[in-house]
DNA sequence: CAATTTTTTCATTTTTTCTTGAAATGAGTG
DNA sequence: CACTCATTTCAAGAAAAAATGAAAAAATTG
């Protein structure tokens, strides 16, 4: 093993537990392991760390910590953080599980509930069109949609005020 | 176009737009295509259908059919239903709002959090081996870990309720 | 209970998603 | 404002996930 000159340091077992506990959420709310891992990192960090230590520390491509640092600096689950006397942006984890799931709600939860109002009303359109055999049932299923789209979009402030705590 | 024979008959449009939701949701939720839209299909359905017909309306294997069905009944979301005279088993969607919700966090979201037991009693250990220059800000992440186990514990009776209306 | 039909399983192939690395862009500094 | 260092972007390659198809198992029926 040689290049120890750009991987800072070793994590310790304990780092990489914390670490691993991450990329397994990540994986069950459909990110990318990087994304688990960064947040991971900057979770057990005692510290706010620079670009160049995320990739260091974890041996990923600088693409990858890029691209993660966006996605988790979109829902608000990292945030750069001003060093003094440091040329580089540093980062720091967002551990408010209030803020969390605000964010993650917020930014890929409601875009898609959003988008759902759209296909309700495609599909009270297509519903218009079908032969009157057909019709019947099929507005039975469509309000039964219209219903469950309402509810949740009434859950999501009621899932904010949960964490509240 | 050939083998007509095996397709049943094509999908309107109206079922194709309502199947095509099922494939977000079910993307959304990180299973695979195939499963949303035999769900969808299922949904749309104004009968129980038999695994043949799901085969031939959706063009998909038999194999994925009996696997995404498998994965469905699983968590509830479709039922095998006996009908009078047929030799196949035939399935419906359950479209209780309520019941699916219960049914995927009993199954997809409540065993990751029991397994998030174990792991921090593991981090406790490891938090044990640590120098002690460490072991103080180590233990505030540790013990924040715990707060939000417990909080997504507490979370999961509250949004079988939720969805009570 | 043998023959037939249906379903499941699983190795292989296909498709999708993620990561990488390098080039382009942008930012900071002397 | 030119130079250096840092970040982003994106095409190509690698890895992971899903679908297929065929063989095995299970169930049904005459």
């Amino acid at each position: 093993m040689k290049a120890a000159a750009s991987q800072s340091e070793a994590l310790s077992p304990f780092e990489v537990e914390v670490i691993d506990l991450f990329v397994r959420v990540a994986s069950l709310l459909g990110m990318p392991r990087s994304v688990g891992e960064i947040y991971g990192l900057l979770y057990v960090a005692p510290e706010p760390l620079p670009m160049e230590t995320i990739v260091g520390k974890l041996q990923i491509s600088l693409g990858s910590a890029s691209q993660g640092l966006r996605l988790l600096r979109s829902f608000g689950a990292v945030k750069p953080q001003y060093v003094a006397g440091q040329r580089r942006d540093h980062f720091v984890a967002e551990t408010e599980l209030r803020a969390l799931l605000s964010g993650y709600f917020q930014e890929q939860v409601y875009p898609h509930l959003q988008n759902g109002t759209g296909r309700l009303a495609s599909l009270q359109r297509s519903l218009a069109e079908l032969p009157p055999a057909q019709k019947k049932i099929a507005r039975q299923r469509v309000d039964r949609l219209e219903r469950w789209h309402k509810t949740a979009l009434e859950m999501l402030p009621m899932v904010r005020k949960l964490s509240e705590k």
